[in-house]
DNA sequence: ACCTGAACACCGTTCAAGT
DNA sequence: ACCTGAACACCGTTCAAGT
């Protein structure tokens, strides 16, 4: 059977059109949040109607996992750059999520749909955490944990007075093997 | 200024109806998930048409508080039940989000409407972790960490053949004052 | 006090038809 | 190859009207 070689090119000549929707709908999910994201809304941002849109996209989940591609890879970017300790990591990984409200949760908060993704970016935002934890149970464990602490700040789960800076810092200090000892408290 | 003991009186005359609505709807969101939680389809279950749940509710959204606290008083139960150690808090707390997946989701997942809460609820659930962690900071680094994990092993964003009762135990082990020393691994 | 039908302003999506 | 209008099956919500 031959197959050729079409379906190995990534960008086909056709392809403006379909990047351009991406681009903008990446500014109408920053600017204005998911429920901003509508079909109706993004084509007529590009001077369009809706239904021309699936000639691009076979669905609006198709142009999700666009934007899940283009927000792993700006982790992997964030954590790569980042001091490659357990602090610097946390460190940066919150910054993004705060900078990036919608964008982080459209990333994070759905199942992965891992044939679908250009291969290589899920490889490439959890490389930098494997290698600073240690072991990839360690690794799983505290990206859960930043992702939860990201997600519950980001979500407004918090009091009102409640430090966070001390929250990030008692996670990074659980999972630094290099932490100073904590003291049992006394009980009286 | 007398306002009278009404406000304070818990459960009034006419809110049989609005209980029997919240049970219908746990039962909605339970088996067939959040997409099937209408207005609508939650009617159709009482026999009565859509419109009608407005006199019972202010809006979709207070429907949606109602299902949080229940979830929260339940998870309160879970974790006032379970061994007061790291390890037993977490395993409780994968548990219960394992079995309740969408009820889960809805507690965890949005903000956190704190005035149209019953009182007490939050921190009844937050209590246990609270005593066992030791300070604030701690509690909620872990709560965020329980949390984190439970909710990507829900959104099955972890490869299929990941090892989820090791990043479990490696969760618990960062956040035990008393776990086993870690051996720095060997750079070769 | 509770429920209704009709309507409004939205959704995602399909499809025959146009260029 | 790309875009269109019209339509379908849904949403949450409002409101005048019925009992």
């Amino acid at each position: 059977m031959d197959t050729g070689c079409a379906t190995a090119t990534v960008t086909s000549v056709g392809e403006a059109r379909r990047e351009q929707a991406v681009a903008a709908a990446l500014e109408l999910l920053e600017q204005d949040g998911e429920t901003a994201l509508t079909m109706r809304r993004l084509a007529g941002q590009l001077g369009i109607r809706a239904p021309s849109l699936y000639k691009h996209f076979p669905n609006k989940a198709a142009l999700e996992v666009a934007l899940m591609a283009e927000g792993l890879r700006q982790m992997g970017d964030t954590l790569e750059a980042a001091p490659p300790d357990v602090a610097g990591l946390t460190r940066a990984y919150r910054s993004w999520a705060l900078e990036h409200p919608h964008l982080y949760s459209l990333t994070t908060g759905r199942p992965l749909p891992r044939d679908e993704l250009p291969s290589g970016v899920e490889e490439r935002a959890a490389a930098p955490v494997l290698r600073v934890l240690g072991d990839e149970h360690r690794a799983r464990a505290a990206w859960a944990a930043a992702h939860g602490l990201a997600s519950l700040e980001l979500a407004g789960r918090f009091p009102p007075d409640a430090d966070l800076d001390a929250a990030w810092a008692a996670l990074a200090t659980a999972f630094d093997r290099r932490r100073p000892a904590q003291p049992v408290r006394e009980t009286r």
